[in-house]
DNA sequence: GTCTATATAATGATAGAC
DNA sequence: GTCTATCATTATATAGAC
């Protein structure tokens, strides 16, 4: 295995940065800061900000095929595998109630920004919608497959939005649990 | 009536372009320019960014309340006027694709920002929330009425996040009528 | 109340030595 | 690859004339 570069650190910095300052509020010297280097070394690597953001959004769209490609071989069944999407609000409640949810709260800045990296970062959303879809349709509702993977979608882009301003705990643990009992008419 | 004062104007700009730009992104020289003041004019009636901002929220505050009064009067049943509050997705659509919802994308924000007036913010939300839960009360379901109202709060902020990233007038549709119809066993 | 001019600090970005 | 030094621009904010 390869030795990990400067350039891993500095997406490393800027992705966890970008997901708790904003990718607009965190500046270069910062993630410079952040990975011991120098502002110069920072543009050898990235000879702008919004090609660091270009490789942040590249990293999210790997992690996240990553993490879809895992839950499709852990769970047996699709609606088992759905749970493992919900459950995501719990594994990372403490961060999502700190810094909501890493991809809607980038999607929702670029947006206001007018950024031409929207795109790109839409496609994290598409990834999981498309993988949910995927899995209402082996669960019979071919239908209704897109329909009802926007709607899970949305339920837990709620969650994660209310749980960063009210910074309520229980609200997580309530939500998760209805968006269980919802998706058993469809299991 | 008195004659609207250049603070009002700047108010009213402030609280557009912070809910099309984001608060850190809009400058205070391009208020500036939409009011067609100078900067040091601006600087005459708010010695600086945060104070515009506290006002801006102020009058969110205010609108807010009127517009929840104003629902509280014309509705006559409490679950009509729950529906009055979720069709403001509908309303407001066109706003909401372009710019999600001025609360929830201003709590995400500021959060992201750690700034002193996440509190006030968040105090939008609270509004919202007690009113519908007052709402909910109403319909005898006193002891779940917080988490009612918490719930809906949830569902019309995923709306607006996803409708923001897909650009999806047919999901926005849908979600309100599947919100109609939740609200039914409660009713 | 409104303006022009200016101070000060930070940002994104470049040049060039090592 | 990494650094220091520097640039141009923009941001928030202030001083003071009218």
């Amino acid at each position: 295995m390869a030795k990990k570069a400067t350039r891993d650190f500095i997406v490393d910095a800027a992705d966890q940065l970008f997901y708790q300052q904003g990718f607009e509020h965190t500046s270069l010297s910062y993630i410079a800061d952040e990975v011991k280097i120098s502002k110069g070394n920072f543009y050898h690597h990235f000879k702008s900000k919004d090609k660091i953001l270009d490789a942040v959004i590249h990293r999210r769209l790997i992690n996240t095929q990553a993490m879809l490609d895992k839950w499709q071989n852990e769970g047996k069944k699709p609606d088992e595998r759905i749970k493992s999407f919900i459950n995501i609000l719990l594994i990372n409640q403490n961060k999502i109630k700190k810094f909501g949810c890493p991809v809607g709260t980038l999607t929702s800045e670029l947006a206001k920004l007018n950024h031409s990296a929207q795109k790109e970062a839409n496609e994290i959303f598409s990834l999981f919608k498309n993988w949910l879809s995927e899995q209402f349709k082996q669960l019979g509702h071919t239908e209704q497959a897109d329909a009802l993977a926007m709607h899970i979608l949305g339920r837990s882009q709620g969650v994660a939005t209310l749980a960063n301003a009210f910074q309520d705990q229980e609200f997580i643990s309530n939500e998760v649990e209805k968006i269980h009992e919802w998706l058993m008419q469809y299991s």
